[in-house]
DNA sequence: ATGGTGAGTGAGTGACTACTCACTAGTCAG
DNA sequence: CTGACTAGTGAGTAGTCACTCACTCACCAT
């Protein structure tokens, strides 16, 4: 199949494009279990030259991830910039809000949970690391928030991860909604 | 290479040498990344034989992550034992105590993480949510703790995960030492 | 002896997939 | 017009891996 477009659209465009396709395809199964060609087919072009932009898998996952931690760290921002007081604990639900509601899609959620599950390969690790010390250091920063409370954050982010992978949100069992007890939920689009 | 054994051990008993060694091959690379001929070596036996007792890498991975589970409940009932007096959140410390010490060697917390990684297949999705069943409804009527201490049981189990995935206990940063702080420890043997 | 049975394997096979390469086609400066 | 450049692809290749199958060997009951 021919791309016939009048202007051509240039390689950075294109990068963009195929990491927001590479988010979504790795969110789906993971970086072992989806092949690039996944990505190329949601990105509209051909496998070859999602190559020739990305040298290996592994940096066009990277890359996927970078992206990832860098849409949290927006959400963050914006959810924080909601709070006209300057109460850390107020500020702080408020990114709990946020952070729910742009993991409602999932794919956010699971491109983290795929990562640390590749974090067996020393660069995907290494972004993991770069990418919760970028969130941790803006929460803590910018909520003022104690110690304690920042890392109750983290904690039942990980939770979230937990409860969303498994499904449990759905069960209605005792046990599950103990689990899930106050996690704040956006229903999915 | 020939077997030479007098006395040949049972399927039953092959099973279990190689549901263990599943445990520890799939914790080093996760399920789609570790080939079964890697889980037949540690073993001592030929692959086509581990497909003979598994009819599936899933369901050896399974039988891996359901074993995981067993372990956990075993270590947690052993905890709770240590407890004289019946105080929740002794007992739920204690808990907390032998999960860390479980945990030092990260083949059962790896393959946690990599069981939620692959729950996109169902079985094994269906897999982790018994196991978090069991345990959960174990520690809450054990220990008689209210939801909310559970609740934040499994929250911080979590956060375990992710600090020994990423490595960042051996980190020394302020934002790691934050996100650490208070996490016991048993050091790898 | 003989034939059945359970334990175990060597040697495939077919499918998939990361990565390569030689190539086409549009665009534009001179 | 030409030649360099950029965007893009079709058709591989080499390697891996889940799973299969025909077989061997030890043991045992008759």
């Amino acid at each position: 199949m021919k791309h016939i477009r009048t202007n051509l659209s240039d390689a950075d465009t294109r990068r963009e494009a195929i990491v927001e396709a590479a988010l979504l395809a790795f969110a789906d199964a993971g970086f072992q279990a989806t092949p690039v060609t996944a990505v190329a087919v949601r990105a509209g072009i051909s496998q070859a030259y999602v190559f020739k932009l990305f040298p290996t898998k592994e940096e066009l996952f990277i890359a996927a991830v970078e992206r990832c931690f860098t849409r949290i760290e927006e959400t963050l921002e914006k959810s924080a910039r909601t709070v006209s007081s300057g109460d850390a604990d107020a500020i702080l639900y408020a990114m709990g809000d946020g952070y729910a509601s742009l993991i409602a899609d999932r794919s956010i959620l699971m491109i983290q949970v795929h990562a640390q599950s590749a974090s067996d390969v020393p660069a995907i690790r290494a972004t993991m690391r770069g990418g919760l010390k970028r969130i941790v250091t803006y929460v803590k920063q910018r909520t003022g928030a104690s110690d304690e409370a920042v890392q109750r954050f983290i904690a039942f982010g990980q939770l979230c991860h937990l409860i969303t992978t498994t499904d449990i949100d759905e069960l209605g069992e005792d046990w599950a909604r103990l689990v899930a007890r106050g996690i704040r939920h956006v229903p999915a689009i």
